[in-house]
DNA sequence: TATTAACGATACGATACTGTATCGTAATTT
DNA sequence: AAATTACGATACAGTATCGTATCGTTAATA
């Protein structure tokens, strides 16, 4: 990964590559990929189009570093029940889970489907996957407290979650609030009823 | 919503009208929203850029016309156990589920957040409103088998169903193939394991 | 100090689409 | 037949972005 440096002339500047990537990130959660121009994050990022050039081919090549520069810390709360953890989890999600950015990822990794799968990949990896291991521990943990069956696969019910909850975000299914609605199918997998 | 017919004049061109209907779903399938331009939709549609202004005042008028033009018969078999009329909605969702034209028309939802609530209003009521009414069905019938409790939510057994779908479909969670995963799911939701 | 390379700024031609206007033609009603 | 309106075609000015090239400047190494 890291490139052997020639040490000649004048290197590369990182408060540009920092606010490059940043601007990015920011311009990406606010208008989308597409209607996202190289020459407006060279501008809001207050450095030329040359050195973004420089560094990335495309657009997708940028958006694609940009995404995989964030590295977030994903902490689960322990309340010692499996509900407690689950409305936890629940309430971070309510204001993580498609936030403007996460909105624009998906939408790009849809509509990009087949051509860009390393979109999919790379959200994938950077984001899901973590939260995926992560919500197995809470899982893991109500088992020991005979909370639910011990056969039970927590990445299923991570995968009926998330999915539950993205279909919620877009469309918005009954009348009852988002939490509400997250919280009654959990409680259908979870309890059966 | 019919125009009281003003008789004078060239009527406008029947064919003409579902052309540009026909055009723009295709090519909302192929290329997506952003990507569409209204010139190459005039193109293909064989059409002048004029008759499609004179009609829609833009894309997104033209968008909503288009999606709304849809109407699907909604079949759901009758197996004669639940779990047979389930497979066969499996079945028939990996075919259409996320199609090209529901990958765009999805991702749109998506990426126009707020701003474009109409979309996602017009794709739940012309899609998956019907879907979601044809679905409870099955559910009836296996509730009069005594197949699933007498209290279960058809309503919500969809929608974290098409969540499922939906997500496995964008992210493939798991190695095994989309229709084992979402059978799996289902598994769980409605039998406890 | 000389060399090297990245910097921000700016100009550039190329391409693409917007929405409007104006053709002459075609299809209706009165 | 006259009036009316839509048709497809084409031209148009306006706007926006692309990716490249070329400034003089700046920050490093040798």
């Amino acid at each position: 990964m890291s490139e052997s440096k020639p040490k000649r002339g004048r290197p590369r500047s990182i408060e540009s590559h920092q606010a490059i990537l940043e601007t990015t990130l920011s311009l990406l959660a606010e208008v989308g990929f597409d209607a996202m121009s190289i020459e407006a994050i060279a501008n809001r990022a207050g450095v030329g189009k040359t050195t973004i050039y420089r560094r990335y081919s495309g657009k997708e090549e940028l958006v694609a570093a940009a995404i995989e520069s964030i590295r977030e810390e994903v902490v689960i709360a322990d309340t010692g029940s499996l509900w407690g953890d689950l409305d936890a989890i629940i309430e971070n999600a309510a204001q993580t889970t498609l936030s403007h950015l996460g909105r624009q990822a998906v939408a790009m990794i849809i509509s990009s489907a087949s051509t860009n799968s390393q979109f999919a990949q790379l959200y994938w990896k950077t984001y899901l996957q973590p939260r995926r291991r992560a919500f197995s521990v809470v899982i893991d943990r109500a088992k020991a407290r005979n909370e639910v069956k011990n056969d039970l696969d927590p990445g299923l019910v991570f995968d009926v979650m998330s999915g539950t909850m993205l279909y919620a975000r877009i469309f918005s299914p009954t009348s009852e609030s988002w939490k509400a609605h997250v919280r009654r199918a959990l409680h259908l997998l979870l309890e059966g009823s």
